[in-house]
DNA sequence: CTAGTTGCAAAGCATTTGCCTGTGG
DNA sequence: CCACAGGCAAATGCTTTGCAACTAG
């Protein structure tokens, strides 16, 4: 059974408030500001709990430790871009049509994934 | 600048007869048969400078530790194929086009990847 | 109350690095 | 020769786990 503890809460505030997928560090900095003493080792037996119950759902990118992002935000198919310069990972928007042509004889296309790099709005800005 | 070690040539050999993408440590296990004392931190170091002079190309899929092929098997532009089955992953050639349209505004594209998941030829007839 | 949660520290893993020995050219 | 490469072990960095203390219901 879940319980409703201040950290539990914490965590999903932060998900919640961030709009794009977090890494277990991000989401430890941004909920500490409402539970100082939570610890990383709680953010992961958190995560792992809400991705089992799927109010979340993982985002791996290629090379990358996954990063976390609440279902909501993911009701739909999406895709995700990354900023070479800050890291930062953001959800786009819509899809690509075309991929069936890339398949092979024989072959049955199930899924895909799709990894957009360069860099984001604020570090393409010249400040 | 590159000695020709026996080290060196057996890790080319692992990755050469293999024909896939491989782990480090499949390509430990591979190379040591042509070289008994070989360590798991010189197959890292190795293939970090392989690499770096572009002999090899590292293959990342999301959510799974990255793997090496030989880049003559990886010359051009392409993706993967994963296959959910027998978990091989497959060269595709081609792309798509319209990437450019999910980029939201301010954002700069400079490159993607594309990983399309189902079931090889192999796993999808009926054998 | 009391079972589920948390914090902390230690354990795991995969990968990297330091350092000294070995060897290719 | 001798600088680069390799072996080994210790060090990372990220994630998980053991355990005692804590707290939500």
């Amino acid at each position: 059974m879940q319980r409703q503890t201040q950290q539990h809460r914490a965590i999903r505030a932060a998900l919640d408030g961030a709009g794009r997928p977090l890494s277990p560090q991000e989401i430890l900095d941004g909920a500490r500001q409402r539970v100082r003493t939570l610890n990383l080792a709680t953010v992961y037996r958190t995560l792992k709990r809400l991705v089992a119950e799927g109010a979340v759902q993982p985002v791996e990118l290629p090379g990358e430790p996954p990063r976390y992002e609440l279902r909501s935000a993911a009701e739909r198919h999406h895709h995700h871009f990354r900023c070479r310069r800050c890291n930062s990972v953001f959800d786009l928007q819509g899809c690509v049509e075309g991929l069936k042509r890339l398949v092979p004889r024989g072959f049955r296309l199930r899924g895909h994934d799709i990894v957009l790099y360069g860099s984001c709005a604020a570090c393409s800005s010249p400040s």
